[in-house]
DNA sequence: TGAATTTTGGAACAGTCATTCTAATTAAAG
DNA sequence: CTTTAATTAGAATGACTGTTCCAAAATTCA
């Protein structure tokens, strides 16, 4: 996994895999039938324990905006600090494999509506308590808060400097502030 | 130049190139050095064609607002569309090769600081005017600015559906608005 | 027209790719 | 303990990788 989400997939050779994880080759065809088996099973384990860990943060009680804010500067911390702009692995498999896998791409697709259906969720209950601005629908506001941690990954992996994501970071968080109606 | 759009630079190989341009192999060697030198040019053209084309949006006179609106929907509507929907060649380069290409590596964090001063400047201009909220530096819009153009690139090369993107503008172009300060 | 340069087809190169196989060794199950 | 299954090391597979070379053909330049 943290090879596949370091070099990709089609920079990540087999020999590769063997010499990191020590399996024998005959084994890894045996368990996973294939390289691409074997990175799919990857991506699995990524959704599975990384990405699922922070979406349980959209899950806490109490205020939905503070959950929706511990979401992304969970994010913004992840992604900051040397050896740790690897971006998501699955967003990364994406733009490299997607046109081209179609489990990718599937996976890319349910992952997103996943999360903004939690989106939808916390917006929803923060503007039925005025935690949350009206002056778009849950549905634009999950849209855009999706977008916008697209943008923040994907500006982790290509460098950027720690102030442009965390001005992201709050500047997207600052559409949600109710304002005038 | 759109045979590394669209399959990425390790998926394509010096063959495919031959095939798809008709240039003799020794040819390519001769006048580009090696694959990553004819990649790198493909790059450069891709810069000089598609993206400064628009960039230029953003130097109109007139509303800086509306110049940098225009930007928004310019891009937007070249994402959609079946066989558009490619990203951003230099985004993907950089998610792909980024890490381990220091040439793509560069040229993606000073493309991005060249379009972060363009922003900048209308922005200003904006504020000045009136036309854009100022409970923000520039900077600060600026720095959200691109990552949600990079949000927006990459969930097209995903396959969002077209809402998703239109909603990702049209919210990140409502931040600008000038409410309450 | 004649000389110099570029382009062409095509073969050849060594290296790597994913994948499969064989035979020996280890571990699990009854 | 015995049998069955899984894991290992390592070689071998054929296809593909990027790259180089050669001689012939075409083009450019003076």
């Amino acid at each position: 996994m943290s090879l596949f989400w370091r070099k990709g997939y089609e920079s990540t050779s087999v020999q590769d895999l063997v010499n990191i994880t020590g399996i024998n080759r005959a084994s890894m065809y045996n368990a996973f039938g294939d390289k691409h088996g074997l990175f799919v099973a990857a991506v699995d384990r990524y959704l599975e324990t990384v990405t699922s860990k922070r979406a349980a943060l959209l899950e806490a009680k109490g205020s939905p905006r503070a959950a929706i804010e511990a979401y992304f500067y969970d994010l913004l911390d992840f992604s900051l600090g040397p050896g740790r702009r690897l971006g998501c692995l699955l967003t990364n498999s994406v733009v490299e494999r997607g046109p081209r896998d179609a489990e990718v791409d599937h996976k890319f697709a349910s992952n997103l509506q996943g999360l903004e259906q939690r989106f939808i969720d916390k917006l929803r209950e923060g503007q039925r308590l005025g935690e949350i601005s009206s002056r778009q629908d849950a549905e634009a506001l999950a849209h855009f808060l999706v977008g916008s941690m697209t943008g923040l990954r994907v500006l982790a992996r290509g460098g950027a400097d720690e102030g442009v994501l965390r001005d992201l970071v709050e500047t997207s968080l600052l559409v949600l502030q109710p304002g005038v109606n």
